[in-house]
DNA sequence: CATTTCACCTGGTGGC
DNA sequence: TGCCACCAGGTGAAAT
C-alpha cells in the first residue's frame, strides 16, 4: 500500500513509539517469502537489541539498533523490569551497529501493540519489546520484505548505511530533476515509478503529481521541457509533503504505526476517480493501463 | 543497456 | 448465496 507519505507517517509513529525501548524476543512466521534475510538469523541478531531510532529511505523503513549487551556494566545486573522504554544516557549516546529494514510491498502494515491485542491474520513478525509491547508485520499478499543486517566497522555510526538506490524526491533540486529523465523514451509515469530514478514514489503519487503538473502520464519522459519537469517536481514535493501531514492516504486498509487511518485519499483529484468529474474542469477522469498500473489523469487538463 | 511484461500473493468488489 | 473476472498501494526477474 505504502508509498513515500505512507511509509515516512509509519517510521515517524514507530519511532515516536520505540525509541530506546529493546528487543527482548523476536517470532516470525514460516512462510519464506517475507525474509531477505533468513529467520532464524533475524531472530539471532535481533534479540536483545536496542532500538536507536527509526527512519524512512524510500519506501524502506530502517530501524537503527544498537548493541544486544548494554554498555553500561551496572545495567547488566538489573533484571529488566522496567515498564517504560527508560532511556538511559548511555544508551542515548549508543551508535547503531545493525539495522533492521521493513519494506511493505502492497499489503504491509509495522503496528506496535499490546502484547494482549489479537493476533491479525497473516502476521509474520512479532518483536516482544522490554515496555511490554510488541512491534507487530502483517502482510496479507507477502509482497513484503524483512532484512537484518549487521553494520560493518566502516559503516558504524553513521544511519545512512543503507540508501534506497533512487533519488529523494522532497530534497531534489531542479538540475538533477532534470537530469533523471534526460534522454529517455519511456512513459513520464513509468519513469516515476522507476525506483533506481526516484525513490519512494508508487502508483497514487505519480498520478496526483502529473494531474497538478498537468502532464499526459504518456508522456515520453525525455521529451518533457524544462519548464514541465519543473512544474512536475514541485508538484510531486507539494503532493507529497501535504500527503505526509494528513497521514498517508488510505484507499483500503492503509494504517499507521499506531492503527489509524490516514486522509490524504480526500484530496485525490485523479487516483481511482474513473469516470468521476475533474475536481478543475468537469471532465470524466479517464483510466489507461501503463506500466502495467492503472493510470488515472484528467484528458482536457493534462496534456 | 533501456524498456516492457509477467509472476509473485490474498482479498475485496461488482456482475450475473 | 455462489462463482467468476477483475482490481488493488510493489518489485525484481525474464523477455524483448
Amino acid at each position: 500500500m505504502p508509498e513515500l507519505p505512507e511509509v515516512e507517517t509509519i517510521a515517524r509513529g514507530v519511532d515516536q513509539r520505540l525509541r530506546l525501548d529493546r528487543i527482548v524476543d523476536a517470532w516470525f512466521s514460516s512462510h519464506p517469502q517475507p525474509f531477505k534475510t533468513p529467520r532464524t538469523s533475524q531472530a539471532k541478531g535481533l534479540a536483545g537489541r536496542i532500538i536507536l531510532g527509526v527512519h524512512r529511505t524510500g519506501k524502506h523503513i530502517v530501524c537503527e539498533l544498537g548493541p544486544a549487551a548494554p554498555p553500561n556494566p551496572s545495567a547488566t545486573a538489573q533484571p529488566w523490569e522496567g515498564r517504560a522504554a527508560a532511556p538511559s544516557k548511555t544508551k542515548a549516546h549508543a551508535q547503531p551497529d545493525a539495522q533492521w529494514i521493513v519494506h511493505l510491498g502492497m499489503t504491509g502494515r509495522l503496528l506496535v501493540t499490546t502484547p494482549d491485542e489479537p493476533i491479525a491474520a497473516h502476521t509474520h513478525a512479532r518483536l516482544s519489546l522490554l515496555s511490554g509491547r510488541e512491534l507487530r508485520f502483517v502482510d496479507p499478499r507477502r509482497f513484503g520484505r524483512l532484512e537484518f543486517r549487521e553494520l560493518d566497522l566502516r559503516d558504524r555510526g553513521s544511519t545512512g548505511a543503507f540508501h534506497a538506490p533512487g533519488a529523494e524526491p522532497l530534497s531534489i533540486d531542479a538540475d538533477e530533476f532534470a537530469a533523471l529523465f534526460r534522454g529517455r523514451k519511456l512513459a513520464i509515469k513509468a519513469a516515476l515509478l522507476n525506483q533506481t530514478l526516484l525513490a519512494g514514489v508508487g502508483n497514487i503519487y505519480a498520478d496526483e503529481s502529473l494531474f497538478h503538473a498537468a502532464i499526459r502520464p504518456r508522456r515520453a519522459a525525455g521529451r518533457l521541457t524544462r519548464a514541465e519537469l519543473e512544474r512536475l517536481r514541485q508538484a510531486l514535493r507539494n503532493v507529497l509533503q501535504q500527503a505526509i501531514k494528513l497521514g498517508g492516504s488510505s484507499v483500503s486498509d492503509y494504517v499507521d504505526a499506531g492503527g489509524a487511518r490516514g486522509f490524504f485519499q480526500l484530496e485525490h483529484c485523479v487516483y481511482l476517480r474513473t469516470g468521476e468529474p475533474c475536481r478543475r474542469c468537469g471532465t470524466p477522469i479517464r483510466r489507461i493501463l501503463l506500466a502495467g498500473r492503472g493510470t488515472h489523469f484528467c484528458p482536457r487538463c493534462q496534456r
